[in-house]
DNA sequence: CGGTTTTGACCGGCGC
DNA sequence: GCGCCGGTCAAAACCG
C-alpha cells in the first residue's frame, strides 16, 4: 500500500498516457528545432559547426539539470503524499485500497511490518543477505518459513483505461509467468510470476487489477532480487547486453516491455525509503524513461523528422560535393 | 528448438 | 475432519 498515493493522488506522472506532455510548454523544443534547421539549412564551417554544436550540448545540459530538479521536486512531493496517505490508512485500515482480507496471516502481517523498510537494496548490484535462493529450488513444501521472511512491498501501476486484459506491469525485470487464478475478492484473474533468473533469484511477484478502479494494477512483489536491474545494465552498459550478473548470465530485453512505458515503482520505493530523494530521480532508469521519451517526443514531431531530414539531405549534399 | 504462456490439476494452510 | 481457497506444478500449446 504504500505506492497508492502515486496511482490514486492526481500528482501521478501520467507517463503512459501522454508521454509528450513534459515537452509541450518547454520553448527549448521549438528553439532546438529551429537552431537545427537553420544549421543544417545552410552550410556552417567546420568551426561555426562546432561552436554551435558546444552550444547546443551546453543547452541540453541546463535542460537536462532542470528535469532534474523537475524530477526531485516530484520525488518529494510523492513523499509528503505517500506519507499523507500512510497516515490516513493507519486511521482508516478498513479503507485500505486493495484488500487481502483473507490472505493468510503470516503475509497479511509481513506486509504490514516490511513495507516500510523493505527493498533497500532491490536495485543494488548484487543482494548481500543470506536468501537461500539455491535451496529455494521448485519446491512448495519447504520455503514456508522463506516466504514469511521475504520481503513483500507492494506496487500500484496505472494502466492505459483500455487495456483491461493483460496483466503485465513492465518493471524492467523479466518475469515467467507460472500461473494464473481467479481469487474469491475479485473477479479479475490474478497473475504468478517468478523472474526469469529462478532459481537463482526467488522473486515472485502477483499481478491484480484493482477492485475498484480496473485500470490499476497492483503488483505485489514477494523477495529481493539478487541481481542487478536489467535496465541498468542496459542503461549503462549500452552494447554488451549479455554481460554476466553474479553467476547468472543476463540477456535481457527491454524491447519486450512495447510501447508503453511504465515507471520501476519498485525501485521509487526502495529508494523512497532511503534518505535522500536525490538518489531515486536520478537512477538509471529514470535516466532512461527520459531519453525515452525525448526520443519519443523527437521522433514522433513531424517537424522534427522534416528538420532531420532536410539536416541528412544537406550533409550528403554536402559531401558529395567535397 | 528453446523459452514462455496457458490452464487444469494438485497441494497445503486455514477456518469452521 | 472437511471444505474452501490461494498458490504452485506441469503438460500442452504457442511463439520467435
Amino acid at each position: 500500500m504504500d505506492y497508492s498515493s502515486a496511482a490514486y493522488e492526481d500528482t501521478s506522472l501520467d507517463l503512459n498516457t501522454k508521454p509528450l506532455r513534459l515537452f509541450d510548454d518547454t520553448p527549448i523544443k521549438k528553439e532546438v528545432q529551429s537552431k537545427i534547421l537553420i544549421g543544417f539549412g545552410r552550410q556552417l564551417s567546420p568551426n561555426e559547426e562546432s561552436g554551435a554544436l558546444l552550444e547546443e550540448l551546453q543547452r541540453v545540459s541546463a535542460e537536462n539539470k532542470k528535469l532534474t530538479e523537475m524530477l526531485t521536486v516530484m520525488g518529494e512531493s510523492y513523499n509528503s503524499l505517500r506519507n499523507q496517505l500512510l497516515d490516513y490508512m493507519s486511521k482508516n485500515p478498513e479503507k485500505e485500497l486493495s484488500p487481502i482480507s483473507r490472505k493468510r496471516k503470516s503475509e497479511s502481517s509481513n506486509n504490514n511490518n516490511t513495507n516500510t523498510n523493505s527493498n533497500n537494496n532491490i536495485n543494488g548490484a548484487v543482494n548481500g543477505n543470506s536468501e537461500s535462493s539455491s535451496s529455494d529450488g521448485e519446491s512448495c513444501k519447504k520455503p514456508r518459513e522463506e516466504t514469511i521472511k521475504a520481503k513483500i512491498s507492494r506496487a500500484y501501476v496505472r494502466t492505459e483505461a483500455s487495456d483491461t486484459t493483460s496483466l503485465v506491469v513492465k518493471d524492467g525485470y523479466q518475469w515467467r509467468k507460472y500461473g494464473q487464478k481467479v481469487t474469491r475478492d475479485n473477479p479479475c484473474p490474478r497473475a504468478y510470476f517468478k523472474c526469469s533468473f529462478a532459481p537463482s533469484c526467488p522473486v515472485k511477484k502477483k499481478v491484480q487489477r484493482s477492485v475498484e478502479d480496473q485500470s490499476i494494477l497492483v503488483a505485489t512483489y514477494e523477495g529481493e532480487h539478487n541481481h542487478s536491474h536489467p535496465s541498468q545494465i542496459e542503461a549503462t552498459s549500452g552494447s554488451s547486453r549479455s554481460m554476466t550478473l553474479g553467476s547468472v548470465p543476463c540477456s535481457t530485453s527491454l524491447a519486450s516491455s512495447g510501447p508503453t512505458i511504465t515507471l520501476d515503482l519498485t525501485k521509487s520505493k526502495s529508494s523512497a525509503d532511503t534518505k535522500s530523494t536525490k538518489t531515486r530521480t536520478e537512477t538509471p532508469e529514470v535516466r532512461k524513461f527520459l531519453v525515452e521519451q525525448m526520443a519519443s517526443s523527437l521522433t514522433k514531431d513531424p517537424d522534427f523528422t522534416k528538420a532531420l531530414a532536410a539536416a541528412i539531405s544537406g550533409r550528403i549534399l554536402q559531401h558529395n560535393s567535397y
